[in-house]
RNA sequence: GCCGGGGUGGCGGAAUUGGUAGACGCGCCGGAUUCAAAAUCCGGUUUCUUCGGAAGUGCGAGUUCGAUUCUCGCCCUCGGCACCA
């Protein structure tokens, strides 16, 4: 019996996988197949906890699957790209190709020391040109398609560093590092047209089980479907403005129209109108995004036209509103205070009229009233439901010529273009004869410079190197010049899944082996990318196939969202200092230690708080495994006795116990995904195990049949011990490689059975019954129970409820 | 603000289909071992209690023989909101 040495164990266990390449996977036919992955990490320097958790969940599912026979991809790569390398390059004068693989090789090693079951013969990254080639073929692909197209879109814009700035790099208003009120700005700007997906993408999430409601639920609001009529409204010495709106039913109680500021009307109106100007130029320094307009105070300003009730014929005041989307609609509302909030604490604000139109309950004076109900004060319409209304108006539009029932998304065309340096460059050349060209496939791929020097401003350093955009027009021959915008990281993250099917294909994006892996069996990541990341693949899969380069619908069959680690209750972060390095883990306990730690300390979904105590545990835990392991091997060898004859009621029970594990983490880890339970139940196991003592041929027969699954069991996660443990136990194969345990069901039959007696609900005794029993029988039993006896005792039985297997209640008054 | 999660002992969590609330682990308490300590092993551990029991799963209602689980209304907290990944 040798002490648990968890260094020198993860070191031959790990020599043995290399040795064997056990976990190098070839596309066969002739085997089923799983494709296990976690989203691939950002090269952002060391591994940290999340990611550790994030590997260790897909690792055990890997191994799990491996040991059911199935060929099983699980590989790990790079996305590579982004904006944290330049932030590095510009704070440390380092090259953002080379501060971002030098923390790939830093992580690989991180991976390697913790085990985990990776095909690195698959390996990628997705700033090497071998990768984004492909992603630049598919681009031009697209754009010949129809799927792309150019338009002007709005970027905050520093106007001190003379810079296009992310989100996060705008705090309060004011570039991070300049300090500068940032505004917005329009610039040109590449899109793709998911929007013409938009239907297939929200059907499609119907036919998916495999993944939570919740996401589901999310991204179906996300593409926010809706039926409405686009109304036109004239507007005298303007033209036209056209609207959209869901409740046409309310039409009569329009008060006033509400125009985005960038919305030509306002534009035109602010042309003589000095303190509507202003007005604009506030506006254009407020922030964009969703949640500031849907936060920021409500304002406005009278555009000093009025359009024509398209029903009335009555003035209709043209208003100009913070709060109006440019990109959502046609940039321009009909207000209706009476039923919609938002415009009635505006018409509040600016004392423009509210009227009802709609009979329902409420308080107008309190508040809108949303519901739907019958049309009154509402002409020829007056009586009609919704349903009526909204079909009445649709003809008489149509028929008009001045509206049209349309459907439309909340979903956006996916803006592509960003004006950042490390990204993958977008293959477009500027000829000012031919206009835009796409770069000819001969001429893939673009290849982003390397060498390259930063300044504080963080301007993308490629925009100053003619070197780069210098070029000729493919079409004219004459001089050009290169885009100098690069993709969107999501481009990237859109389809490294199915290029892991082959990695080295250089004869185009994918190979036939693609539609041998694909879809992806089981995908793991965090919820916050259940939106956009796993939107944009989605949408990419589906561009993949009618490109004819798979032949599935969906990329994800089953999506695993797990939660955050935190630490004090917070999101460990730099910033915070509250982070926990896994290497000093790894070093202090070995890697076993670490990947239990993260899978028994909560369920994958929720977050997970940190616990240095909790890992000690999970120590204490292997060590008490191993040692008793040993120790029954030292005294009872490794060739157990064959078990015959009946067993007594003390070996019944410690292998019907072996069995309900093996039943139970096997259900845990395939179907429920809850390997805190699993674990939680192969602890059991091994209490009861070391409690079960019998020297009999019989008990030792059991005995190794305990430890020998036990062992099977815990190797997706202390792959390491468990390999070591395996070898102990006799055996000359590569653990991870055997056959997962099998259940004996004739263990599982139980002849008796305890159940609960409640009285009103409440609990009073136990009895044991026989398995088969009769309703009466057991009802017989729960009333001869003493405790029972004493609240029953002088009372009137009302009726008895007997749940069969489980409990008897007697209620009484 | 909108969309989606979460809230259970001192702590992390369990309770799978409406059926024993607190599995498993941590911490703590007691014991064994030890010259002593660490480590290890064994036992106990929701709270209150008149020791019969009673209360208890964020708060307030409701449905039910029975609710952590279902319904309604709140509170707190986390994620996402289209240029962080």
């Amino acid at each position: 019996m040798s002490t648990y040495n968890p260094q020198e164990v993860e070191q031959h266990a790990q020599a043995l996988w290399e040795k064997h390449q056990a976990f190098e996977v070839k596309a066969d036919p002739n085997q089923d197949k799983f494709y296990c992955l976690s989203m691939f990490p950002y090269p952002s320097g060391k591994l940290h906890m999340g990611h550790v958790r994030n590997y260790t969940l897909s690792e055990v599912i890997a191994r799990y699957q491996k040991m059911l026979g199935k060929n099983v991809l699980h590989p790990i790569g790079f996305d590579a790209f982004g904006l944290p390398a330049e932030n590095a390059a510009i704070k440390n004068q380092r090259e953002p190709a080379e501060w971002t693989y030098n923390n790939m090789d830093e992580m690989s090693a991180q991976f390697k020391r913790l085990g985990f079951a990776f095909d690195w013969s698959r390996q990628l990254a997705t700033c090497q040109p071998e990768y984004y080639r492909w992603e630049q073929w598919m681009f031009v692909k697209l754009y010949e398609q129809g799927l792309v197209y150019r338009k002007d879109a709005v970027v905050n814009w520093d106007p001190v560093d003379q810079t296009v700035l992310a989100n996060e790099q705008v705090e309060n208003g004011r570039g991070w590092r300049s300090g500068a009120e940032v505004i917005r700005k329009s610039i040109p700007q590449w899109f793709l047209k998911i929007t013409d997906y938009a239907d297939e993408l929200l059907a499609s999430l119907d036919d998916m089980p495999g993944w939570p409601d919740s996401v589901k639920i999310m991204q179906r609001n996300w593409i926010g479907k809706s039926k409405g009529l686009e109304l036109d409204f004239a507007v005298p010495d303007f033209g036209t403005v056209s609207i959209y709106t869901t409740r046409p039913d309310t039409l009569y109680g329009v008060s006033y129209m509400a125009v985005a500021p960038e919305h030509p009307l306002a534009v035109q109106a602010a042309a003589n109108n000095p303190a509507l100007g202003d007005f604009l130029t506030q506006c254009s320094k407020e922030q964009s995004n969703e949640a500031a307009m849907a936060t920021m105070e409500k304002k406005g300003m009278y555009t000093g036209l009025d359009a024509v009730h398209p029903l009335t014929g009555e003035p209709v005041p043209v208003w100009v509103a913070n709060f109006v989307l440019m990109t959502y609609g046609t940039g321009a509302v009909m207000a209706v205070p009476g039923h919609d909030q938002r415009d009635y604490e505006f018409a509040q604000k600016y004392d423009l009229p509210i009227t009802q139109v709609i009979a329902t309950e409420g308080d107008l004076s309190q508040a809108a009233l949303t519901e739907k109900g019958l049309l009154i004060e509402s002409g020829e319409y007056t009586g009609m439901d919704f349903d009526q209304a909204f079909a009445a108006m649709a003809q008489h539009f149509e028929a008009a010529g001045t509206g049209r029932v349309q459907i439309n998304y909340r979903l956006r065309d996916w803006g592509v273009s960003r004006q950042r340096y490390w990204g993958c460059p977008i293959p477009i050349i500027y000829c000012d004869a031919c206009g835009a060209v796409p770069v000819p496939e001969e001429q893939l791929p673009v290849v982003l410079p390397e060498e390259v020097t930063f300044d504080e401003t963080g301007g993308s350093p490629i925009k100053k190197m003619p070197e780069f955009y210098q070029t000729t027009c493919p079409q004219c021959g004459g001089e050009a010049t290169r885009e100098t915008d690069t993709f969107d990281t999501f481009m990237e993250s859109s389809w490294y899944y199915a290029r892991y099917s082959c990695p080295d294909y250089h004869d185009g994006m994918l190979s036939e082996e693609a539609n041998y892996w694909l879809p992806v069996d089981q995908y793991i990541g965090g919820v916050e990318h259940a939106i956009l990341h796993l939107l944009y693949a989605r949408f990419y899969h589906k561009v993949l196939r009618d490109q004819g380069l798979v032949n599935s619908d969906e990329p994800f069959t089953h999506l695993l969202t797990q939660g955050m680690v935190l630490k004090d209750g917070a999101k460990m972060s730099k910033s915070k200092g509250n982070t926990v390095d896994p290497q000093e883990l790894i070093d202090q306990y070995g890697a076993d230690t670490v990947r239990l730690f993260s899978m028994f300390a909560a369920p994958p979904e929720q977050s997970l708080e940190w616990s240095e105590e909790g890992v000690e545990g999970a120590a204490r835990y292997l060590n008490r495994l191993w040692n008793q392991v040993t120790a029954f091997l030292a005294a009872a060898g490794n060739e157990p006795p064959a078990m015959q004859g009946d067993l007594d009621k003390a070996q019944q029970e410690m292998r019907w116990k072996i069995h309900q594990t093996i039943d139970k983490v096997s259900t845990d880890i395939g179907e429920r995904k809850t390997f805190n339970t699993a674990i939680a139940a192969m602890m059991e196991l091994t209490n009861a195990l070391s409690k079960f003592a019998d020297g009999t041929d019989n008990g030792i027969a059991i005995r190794h049949e305990g430890w020998y699954n036990l062992v099977k069991m815990i190797s997706p996660f202390a792959p390491h011990m468990a390999q070591a443990l395996w070898e102990q136990l006799g055996e000359t194969s590569l653990l991870c490689t055997a056959a997962w345990p099998t259940v004996d069901t004739s263990a599982l039959v139980q002849d008796e059975i305890e159940m609960v007696v409640q009285v009103n609900g409440k609990l009073r005794g136990k009895i044991s019954v026989a398995t088969n029993a009769a309703k009466d029988e057991v009802e017989a039993q729960a009333l001869a129970e003493p405790n029972v006896h004493k609240f029953v005792d002088g009372k009137t039985i009302r009726k008895v409820i007997v749940v069969p297997q489980r409990l008897v209640n007697v209620v009484v008054s």
